[in-house]
DNA sequence: CTATTTGTTTATCC
DNA sequence: AGGATAAACAAATA
């Protein structure tokens, strides 16, 4: 589910445990989120930790523990992150695309709890595309310092985006903004908006765009990031009718600018929803 | 029972 | 070598 402004929101989501010590740890090791991971040392390293502070980085999560502890997390598909408290009340469990759905609830997806006193920081995961991750040190970890650079950063230039454009020259344009190493926490809905901002035709070849068209690819990305920060990102309230968001997700939708049908169907491997008569 | 899914990695072919 | 595409992963939902 979570694009980069999902990733922003859900971050937020343990901060009712922040500066507090974790006093156990519940994982389920055996499953695919820990692939790779020396469990047991991240059990080690987190236990009596205290939980210091949050980061994201497009779709990655980093989060910091005292004693030079940090653990690295990404939500995959269906990856959820709340905050359950002893009083039986919970934050940040109810608020899905599909509100309602029971999967998350079900404490068999709650592969890693982190206890504290009067709360627990759950870290869900129904489909276990996500991954946990563990690092012990000074600093964050080399995977995470080696990072791309963010959509709102200024290393983020039109310049970096003609010369990816031009290497990939025969990929359509929606699978090149699906590539997390220059379009970080750009997802399928994003790239649709995109695509849809700036009136271009989602199976449009990398070596197809102008220097016109790529400034406009550019421009848009940056608007839409920082719009979706600011709602989804904020509070996930719900974006306005103007933007593609709202119509695109079943079959009937119409088109927010000229209410045409939209389309629906798969560009670059991946569902694209899109305006026949705006984006050609 | 079948088709679909807002992500990433790996395999395969060119 | 490097790019383009498809499959695999796992589980819920319509």
């Amino acid at each position: 589910m979570p694009e980069l402004a999902e990733v922003a929101y859900y971050a937020k989501q343990w901060a009712p445990g922040l500066g507090r010590r974790v006093t156990g740890i519940r994982i389920h090791p055996e499953k695919r989120l820990f692939r790779g991971e020396d469990t047991a040392a991240l059990v080690a390293g987190l236990t009596g930790a205290t939980y210091r502070a949050a980061h994201t980085h497009g779709k990655n999560l980093l989060f910091e523990f005292s004693g030079g502890a940090w653990l690295g997390g990404h939500l995959g598909m269906t990856g959820h992150l709340m905050a359950r408290h002893d009083s039986g009340t919970s934050t940040g469990d109810v608020r899905l695309y599909r509100p309602g759905s029971p999967a998350h609830e079900n404490p068999k997806h709650h592969h890693l709890v982190l206890e504290q006193k009067g709360r627990q920081l759950v870290f869900s995961d129904p489909r276990l595309f996500g991954r946990l991750r563990f690092h012990r040190g000074a600093s964050p970890p080399r995977w995470w310092r080696q990072l791309p650079p963010e959509i709102l950063s200024e290393h983020f230039t039109k310049d970096r985006l003609s010369h990816f454009f031009a290497r990939r020259r025969g990929s359509p344009i929606k699978a090149l903004l699906l590539d997390q190493a220059v379009f970080p926490g750009i997802g399928n809905w994003m790239a649709d908006e995109i695509l849809w901002l700036t009136k271009t035709d989602p199976r449009t070849r990398g070596g197809e765009l102008s220097t016109e068209a790529t400034a406009s690819l550019w421009r848009a990305t940056r608007q839409l990031t920082r719009n979706a920060l600011r709602t989804i990102g904020r509070d996930w309230s719900r974006p306005p009718d103007t933007w593609l968001f709202n119509h695109r997700w079943s079959d009937g939708g119409r088109c927010p600018g000229c209410d045409a049908p939209l389309a629906r169907e798969p560009i670059g491997g991946r569902t694209t929803c899109y305006c026949p008569t705006c984006q050609s």
